[in-house]
DNA sequence: TCCGATATATCGGCACTCGATATATACTGG
DNA sequence: CCAGTATATATCGAGTGCCGATATATCGGA
């Protein structure tokens, strides 16, 4: 999987959010490094819905722009779970090369 | 940077590998999981020559067969080095959802 | 009134991986 | 002695996924 596949089933594992409400909350969970593009967004969508990992929940029409919401389902859970295991044997491979830092907290 | 060339970077970690040595390392490092594909392997060797993250070490000859050493250049140790901090990052977005458990250690 | 934010959709191009195929040598088992 | 497996590298075509561009539409603020 991705990185921007990633976050956008991340991002839905608060919860149900819409397209546009996916990308903001990939910004706000990666501290605005990753902006989806659109391309990347829908389309990852469209494929995520047809794999069966991810599926709309319902459609809103909020001020005149409609709003898809989509809901990730148990196997795109697992999907991600796979993904975090992946990346945490990964790190684990280049050994103690290198190791974690804590970010510094507000003295 | 993709799973595979993670790898062939992080087998290169150690010092320099020729390509069939890094197919080898990786699987060891992978407990077997991840055995490299020929056009992976020298399409990755390739790209990562031409980006100037890993350079020929040198050319031998064993009982009749070539092989190329490759060796990874402070470029290249950079990447790998950012690629486990965005895997850090990664792994940190779920929160506290999938948290790590330590392998059993024989009783 | 025009710009930026909100909201979704689609297309073409590009990068990377993979499996298949090719080539060649060395060793081992039957 | 010959077939199969391991060692070793190279290349090509297909498939997947990402990205930027483009399109369309509404709303609020300067």
């Amino acid at each position: 999987m991705r990185e921007p596949t990633y976050y956008i089933m991340t991002a839905l594992l608060e919860g149900p959010l819409h397209g546009y409400g996916i990308v903001k909350e990939v910004e706000a969970l990666t501290d605005g490094r990753i902006r989806l593009a659109a391309g990347t967004l829908y389309g990852a969508l469209d494929r995520l819905v047809e794999r069966g990992e991810i599926e709309v929940d319902r459609e809103e029409q909020v001020s005149g722009r409609r709003r898809r919401y989509y809901r990730l389902r148990p196997s795109g859970e697992d999907a991600v779970a796979a993904e975090v295991s992946r990346m945490r044997s990964a790190i684990a491979a280049t050994g103690t090369r290198f190791v974690a830092t804590k970010p510094a907290v507000s003295p």
